[in-house]
DNA sequence: TTCTGTGGAGTGAACGTTCATTCCGCCTGT
DNA sequence: ACAGGCGGAATGAACGTTCACTCCACAGAA
């Protein structure tokens, strides 16, 4: 009976329905305006509905916003996890998940750019705080990025830093160059994402001290620093 | 005669003036609510004026966080280039500029959202297609990051990846590093900063196969600057 | 000194607009 | 004929902006 289903229904992604029209539309709006600069009523024309036809489906805008954010997201996470082999290597699995973000990103530019400014919304932020996780399925247990770290830290084979800044050091640049990619302002071929998650990897990678030489610490560069 | 003025005259940041109390206001609502989120009538209770102040210092809300940004963007960009020695190392100057923006986003965290907020609105990108420039006294020219990597690329210490790639590869993991450390996800200390810095190097360095002598070339580097 | 006129900073209620949400008549499929 | 999905006008709240007014510091007259 309930039309305004808190419930992500799998197989409601039926496309030319009205549901689905409002849902793109808001995905489309939101990434480009944000979610206080999205009106209502911009939403209804560019889905091709009425004002009224949202609330059918919806409760409010923020019930819009959020059950599409954890419908995107669970795809999101889902097309990472694909084809994923938790028995390859540390660095086989970094280049999987991340050759998988930056796929997503190009391929659907809107929904990427849709989490990435639910991720920097208060809400966004709230929940994250919160250590929040999708459950739309899986177990909800921590993300795959995070259990390659761990595991390649145990192996020695990633640096030793904090798990914040193994993410900053591959997510980061990532997210800049598919916004960058998205703007327009670069042209992001197979051979540019290549070169640059071998140099993330570089940049998170372990190295043995086989070929180091003592010429520069690079882990405490030219301190003058206060205390 | 005119009070709205466009110009930003340098001495008007008498703290405690209305038109300060409006300012820092501003710019603390609109990095964490954004543009749309932050109303006027939010605006002038936190800045403790009436509403009609904020129309007698800034034409409207537009104007008003335009040039906010451009007076905070201008004091970033002064900041990165406090004791920055355009002779010093590639490495070096790549390093002093990266600190300073993690110095300033640690010190300014407000001002450094709100900057992250305006680059990321519609407004911003459609700045950033367009190659702006702050114009607050300096000459308009490059970024001095985008000319350390055009020089290291010249003299083969910086890897031949597109600029963007290089930009994304360093400013990524920092305003990835910065925002975690402001929502208070984690403590930025000295040493998490430098060894975040050095990885980002390792990311973008040219790996030489003989060994990387530091008397090489790196004392006159001003003669392969931009032709 | 005291009083009074003046000008500009500051205010918040008022205004028209736009927002999210509701409601009701239409229209289509059965 | 009828039920229900649907569109868009209706509605009240909230928004950006304005404006008539208060307040205060100060200059000049008495």
């Amino acid at each position: 009976m309930n039309v305004h289903s808190t419930e992500i229904s799998s197989t409601q992604t039926d496309p030319g329905s009205k549901r689905e029209l409002i849902i793109q539309a808001t995905i489309r709006l939101i990434s480009e305006y944000g979610f206080h600069g999205t009106p209502i009523s911009m939403i209804a024309q560019e889905a091709g509905v009425g004002a009224g036809t949202i609330y059918r489906y919806f409760k409010d805008k923020d019930t819009l916003v959020l059950e599409i954010f954890k419908q995107v997201h669970c795809v999101f996470k889902k097309t990472l996890l694909h084809e994923y082999d938790a028995n390859q290597t540390i660095r086989d699995r970094f280049l999987h998940l991340c050759r998988g973000i930056f796929q997503y990103g190009v391929q659907n530019p809107y929904e990427f750019k849709f989490i990435e400014q639910f991720y920097n919304s208060p809400y966004g932020t709230s929940l994250r705080r919160e250590k929040f996780f999708c459950n739309c399925g899986d177990t909800g247990q921590d993300l795959p990025l995070e259990q390659v770290f761990a595991a390649g830290q145990a192996q020695q084979v990633i640096k030793d830093l904090p798990l914040a800044a193994l993410i900053a050091l591959t997510i980061g640049p990532i997210v800049f160059l598919v916004k960058d990619s998205i703007a327009g302002l670069i042209q992001l071929d197979q051979t540019t994402i290549n070169s640059t998650l071998a140099a993330c990897w570089e940049a998170i990678q372990q190295e043995t001290d086989t070929n180091r030489q003592p010429g520069s610490t690079p882990s405490s560069p030219s301190t003058e620093e206060k205390p």
